[in-house]
DNA sequence: TCCGGAACAGAGCGGTTCATTCTGTTGGTG
DNA sequence: CACCAACAGAATGAACCGCTCTGTTCCGGA
């Protein structure tokens, strides 16, 4: 058989593993303070399963915040990298964000746990390829001059708080949505924009765990 | 004195009232599943001040998601009757949305209480009224054909999910974000809009209380 | 065929978090 | 000066949830 058999304890594990991370997605993109039980639930598998590969729910967020990085990072350096016709990626690279929901995976977990060293690390490396990304555009002549940084991190972040119905009806309206931004986005602007653009540190300061209370 | 004495236990009752309803507001838009102490301890008042004016939780989240609606309907009904050129009555609306705060405190807190039947009667003219809206400024040219009553929501929905740094800057980053906005949602737009726009029937479905898990 | 143990299902434990109730306390008012 | 509306905040009881623990299944080797 060319396909992985059906059997063996080992094959029932690694089908399990991969089918535990795809259930906790779904489960924490829809509602970051799930309980864990539901995460076992809509894997097919108690909850034990869950506790052998992970020793705590913290280190099972901080593993999906890490793959999301990680693949809009990919996504990123696709954008920089990109042969194609400059505006087409950069809108290409918007709709995959938005498709991907990392943000979702990403900045609404923050908060949930302590980010890891790496992380930071990764973040870092993330800011020096958005600003490539924004260079590049910029002087391709594609993208409006005063747009920066954040207001892109803004721009997806908001599309993805669009939640309607199931989740092709909401990657539908969420990429509606985000070709206004994009019509908007587009060099060399219609009007300036008002205000400042929010600013890393602001980013940043999201990362701190919970209670920011008072 | 112009103003009321100070004193008075019905003086500071009806203080109370007010600052009751402040520190809800706030509290709630923030985060709308925030308990009820915070409440008392933002208002500066004990719980027991609370629970004398609203029988319970539910329905303060009630009072409050009633007069965000009632707040909304004010604002569209200005925009469909101003005398003022179109594009700025409408910029003016959607503006006025965004900094009044109405998404987080209907939307966002819908499913968190049981609508009562009036208010389902306020979000029926609360749609007429949208419609005279669209109608108007797409009559008067300065509003893309392309776009529906859904595509609004979503547009002050999404927009009103941003939080970044205090409530100032939130409020400053979302009027930029919106501005963007404002300029891809001008008639005639660069490109017509892909999918199709949300429908009431969509945005209705949220307003069914808590869970719709599985 | 039989046994050991990896992998697992899910009940149960212990801690925490609220909404709401209850026990006083205070200060205007008649 | 006594009474009570109005209030502060502790106490209560009911979830909820992360994690541990018990018991089960069944693959793989002898």
């Amino acid at each position: 058989m060319t396909d992985k058999p059906l059997s063996g304890r080992k094959a029932q594990a690694a089908r399990n593993d991969k089918l535990i991370l795809e259930a906790a997605h779904e489960v924490f993109v829809n509602d970051p303070e799930a309980p864990i039980a539901e995460v076992a639930k809509r894997a097919g598998v108690g909850i034990s399963a869950l506790y052998r590969r992970y020793p705590s729910k913290e280190d099972l967020l901080r593993k999906l915040a890490g793959d999301g990085l990680r693949r809009y990072m990919e996504l990123a350096r696709e954008a920089v990298e990109s042969e194609a016709e400059p505006w087409e990626a950069f809108r290409t690279f918007m709709r995959a964000v938005v498709v991907a929901d990392t943000p979702s995976i990403t900045v609404r977990l923050a908060g949930t746990f302590t980010p890891s060293p790496d992380m930071f690390q990764a973040a870092m490396e993330g800011d020096a390829l958005n600003k490539a990304m924004l260079a590049r555009f910029k002087s391709a002549g594609v993208l409006r001059e005063d747009v920066e940084n954040g207001d892109l991190q803004m721009v997806t972040e908001s599309v993805s708080s669009i939640t309607i119905g199931d989740a092709e009806r909401t990657r539908e309206a969420r990429l509606r949505i985000l070709e206004l931004h994009l019509q908007a986005l587009r060099a060399p602007g219609a009007a300036p924009l008002p205000g400042s653009p929010v600013t890393d540190e602001e980013m940043g300061a999201r990362w701190i765990p919970k209670g920011v209370k008072e």
